[in-house]
RNA sequence: UCCGGGCUGGGGUAGUGGUAUCCUUUGGCCCUGUGGCGGCCAAGACGUGGGUUCAAUUCCCGCGCCCGGACCCA
């Protein structure tokens, strides 16, 4: 005998609930292709040393790496950015924006937890080679907008923050060593108020500056009206300012985009992907329950590290995990089943080809339709039929095809008519 | 890597130091022109290795896997 589970941290997901993620997948993709994102498709292995470039090895232990027969080090891709990142260094024709979209696997050697896979979904969509606040915007707006399109708006925020805001401020402010003041600020919600203090001074700040701090990353609400909270507080300094109206101009885009009401500035939110150079934001459920949806920001810099052209870039990772346990809670994960428009039922052999006939006649029109493979009595075909939660059955029998008939039946309700043959597909067609 | 809980047919369960119950599912038949109901038949399980024992699915240990969590999270 053969082992027959799979891998820890993968999975197989049969028909009816692989029915559910691909309508799921579909909004995400279909949205994207709405903003203008373009597909794409890309090797599911790379070479191990495009990770090693951005992730060290630390990351790397967490991949599926291995050697190849040629004798490379290769790795199965945990994110694609940079692949990416490397197919936009290499094609220096691609005119910007470079806007794509791409939904696939990804895989990551580490312990399996609620959410977290060793094989798993990724959409990813991004814009390179535009840095303007306008790109900013489009790219949350792409992601809020999915969110309304499930129907869950409601349910979802988006908190927003630019590292540049803090950085600057702090800056202003004299502190010398940000990064390690952005770290605390990163774990804050983690942190009693005393704590956080405390931290904060830890980290060379003085007790007023870390008062400041703590009352800028307290500033949290609608972003249209919280940057008014922001700009009282913000220091009288150029790159201060200039990162304040950044932020208030991209309040301005999202209102423009209809999902301002979705976001919520935070200048708590960090990220601590070291690799952010301005805008992070990240998606939450509002009621607090499940961890991030996801997140994403502005990493201008990142392009940079695969070669000698520089070029600007925004986007998100879409992980699948969180949004549909907020899906399964809101009841709008749609229901793990498979559906069949037409079942054609054949009374007999000698009346198979024609059920094939129109059956194909059903399919040119786009329909789901089966036939019967098995060679069963009429009984059991419909209660195949029921089972593929087909809308209509077509009864195909000699007694009415001397009239040139078949039967259709309507399969929630039972009612059955006859109707001619020629007609069947123009009558079908309409009602499905 | 660490911590806690758990593993009995495909799914859900009962039970026991002498190999297992029921429900569901799947296939067949009752029923070669009508499904969801019903009846009959059949298929299918003690995660794995070792230890204790006359005997282990049951007790003990390791491992694996599952669920949850810490760390981490590109």
């Amino acid at each position: 005998m053969v082992e027959t589970t799979s891998l820890k941290g993968m999975y197989d997901r049969l028909p009816g609930e692989f029915s559910a993620w691909r309508a799921l997948i579909d909004v995400v993709e279909q949205t994207a292709r709405e903003f203008g994102f373009r597909e794409i498709n890309t090797p599911a292995v790379e070479r191990t040393e495009l990770y090693r470039v951005k992730s060290g090895e630390e990351l790397l232990e967490q991949t599926y790496s291995f050697e190849d027969r040629g004798g490379r080090e290769v790795t199965l891709t945990p994110e694609q950015t940079p692949t990416r990142a490397r197919i936009v260094q290499q094609r220096k024709d691609l005119s910007t924006p470079i806007k794509w979209v791409d939904t696939s696997k990804r895989w990551r050697y580490e312990n399996v937890q609620k959410g977290r896979d060793r094989e798993f979904f990724q959409t990813d969509i991004d814009i390179f080679g535009i840095e303007s606040v306008a790109a900013d915007a489009e790219v949350i707006a792409c992601g809020a907008t999915i969110y309304q399109k499930l129907g869950v708006e409601d349910s979802v925020e988006f908190l927003i923050n630019d590292r540049n805001l803090l950085e600057s401020i702090l800056q202003a402010e004299g502190v010398e060593n940000t990064q390690a003041t952005m770290e605390v600020i990163d774990d804050k919600e983690k942190l009693e108020e005393a704590e956080f203090r405390t931290a904060l001074t830890e980290s060379g700040l003085s007790a007023e500056q870390a008062e400041l701090v703590d009352d800028l990353t307290d500033i949290s609400g609608p972003i249209t009206e919280a940057i008014d909270e922001l700009e009282a507080i913000a220091p009288d300094d150029p790159a201060a300012q200039t990162a304040v109206d950044r932020m208030a101009s991209l309040a301005d885009h999202l209102d423009a985009y209809d999902v301002a009401q979705m976001c919520n500035l935070d200048l708590s939110i960090v990220r601590g992907l070291a690799y952010y150079t301005g805008l992070v934001f990240e998606a939450f459920d509002t009621r607090g329950e499940l961890r991030a949806l996801f997140g994403g920001g502005r990493y201008d810099e990142l392009v940079g590290l695969f070669g000698d052209q520089d070029v600007p870039a925004v986007g998100f990772a879409f992980g699948y995990s969180t949004t549909r346990e907020l899906l399964k809670r809101e009841g709008v994960w749609s229901e793990e089943t498979v559906s069949t428009d037409v079942y054609v039922a054949t009374v007999s052999e000698s009346v198979r080809d024609v059920g094939v006939e129109l059956a194909t006649d059903l399919r040119a029109e786009g329909l789901t339709v089966e036939t019967d493979l098995a060679d069963r009595n009429l009984g059991s075909q419909f209660g195949y039929a029921d089972g593929i939660n087909a809308t209509y059955a077509i009864v195909v029998g000699e007694r009415d095809l001397e009239n040139d008939e078949v039967t259709l039946r309507d399969m929630a309700s039972g009612d059955e008519e006859n109707v001619p043959v020629d007609d069947l597909v123009e009558i079908v067609g309409d009602r499905v």
